[in-house]
DNA sequence: CATATATTCAAACAAATGTTTCCAACCCGG
DNA sequence: CCGGGTTGGAAACATTTGTTTGAATATATG
């Protein structure tokens, strides 16, 4: 255990290597040959290929769901007396910070949301189910904020507007690298992720609070 | 030439497999098995792996693009005398309507967006370029137009908020399968791609139209 | 009908993949 | 110094991958 563990350089090796060219593009000798390991490291210390990529999302979603859970202890602590609705500014507010806490500490965000928008994409069955079953409970817990935050917003209709915002969130910013090139190939400015979350607050916020849309034209009556 | 033509089928079955599990994920033996079709003639007809996915995607951007400008041309003709500028409810109309429209004749706008998402998601190195290379010239007309349509947005601002809205659009229709089957978890309503899409609308318009974001803060003064 | 061209097919190929094996090196408490 | 459990390493393993081959067959052409 002298310089950085082989299980932490396999660890750090693999999120980049997976978070540029995806899981099925990757491969073992891919990892050892770059984190200078050797190849049978990774079936030693984790066991499978599987097991390793569930690793890499666990190294950055243990902390992050503790902090959420933590921070939405605070929320609801803070607005406890006043008659339990936290706004929605609020609570947006508080996931984004979360959000942009955990990977900076090893200045990674764009890694970990490069890693959530695979996630999504790569069907990758194991791993959905592993995020599902692992780290559902936070989400669900949010969400039931969100809910009370928004009482006018019909279920479906939130339900939706969630996923909507989340696509938004984790297609831009898991997609950074190219839009990147492209905005700067038209605007030489180099935009940064903070810069991108500056960006994003607005639209989300008025996507989320955007009236509702008209009843669907031509519906059956009164079934 | 009696029944589909084995081109074809390949291609039907490439894409619903692309679409369900990705590219690197889906082998050629895994398509021309179901495809009732012999192995070698992936390489025969389409050269390449490579290629095959190029021509998957050829065979929905050729129709769109096409069947885009002349609606474009349509727009622009219709607002010739009344001085140059679209309504952006109209352009961001016109776009839906197109998609909607081409993937519509073989019902299958679900797997047409996941090979979207899929485009963006996976590196892929190739297949971003190829569209680009492609199909760009559409996509700068509408930026173009939609330039037009709000003045008073910064570029870059506008910029980066046409692919907010690109990204909330492909990525809630491209995850659209597993996103349906939590909703009707939820509530049991079984939500179409219309029905999303009628949700989808004042959202993007909304976040289209927000306010502007604080400038960054602790920006360095004038350079 | 005969011939040439286009397509299909089964088999093999080379390369790359995840995984396993087995032995050497190491570390640390006795 | 030693000895047992943990970690590191080279090689081999069994599969799977995309691609190629060459003969068989169908299709079209004169």
């Amino acid at each position: 255990m002298a310089q950085p563990d082989t299980v932490t350089r396999i660890l750090d090796t693999a999120e980049v290597l997976f978070a540029e060219r995806g899981f099925a593009e990757t491969s073992l000798r891919n990892i050892t040959s770059k984190a200078k390991v050797n190849l049978a490291a990774v079936n030693y210390h984790f066991g499978s290929k599987k097991s390793l990529i569930q690793a890499v999302f666990a190294r950055y979603l243990d902390p992050f769901t503790a902090r959420f859970h933590t921070a939405l202890d605070d929320l609801e602590a803070r607005h406890a007396g006043e008659g339990d609705e936290i706004p929605l500014e609020e609570l947006l507010e508080t996931m984004a910070r979360t959000v942009l806490e955990v990977p900076a500490e090893r200045n990674s965000l764009k890694v970990f949301m490069r890693l959530l928008g695979l996630a999504y994409s790569q069907a990758q069955g194991h791993l959905r189910r592993y995020i599902q079953d692992e780290y559902g409970s936070v989400f669900t817990r949010f969400t039931e904020l969100v809910r009370r935050a928004t009482p006018d917003l019909p279920d479906a209709e939130r339900f939706w507007r969630l996923h909507f915002m989340l696509g938004t969130v984790i297609f831009t910013l898991s997609g950074l690298d190219a839009l990147r090139d492209i905005a700067e190939k038209d605007y030489d400015e180099h935009v940064t992720v903070r810069d991108l979350v500056r960006r994003l607050r607005p639209v989300v916020v008025a996507g989320m609070n955007a009236p509702l849309p008209e009843p669907p034209v031509a519906v059956r009556q009164a079934s």
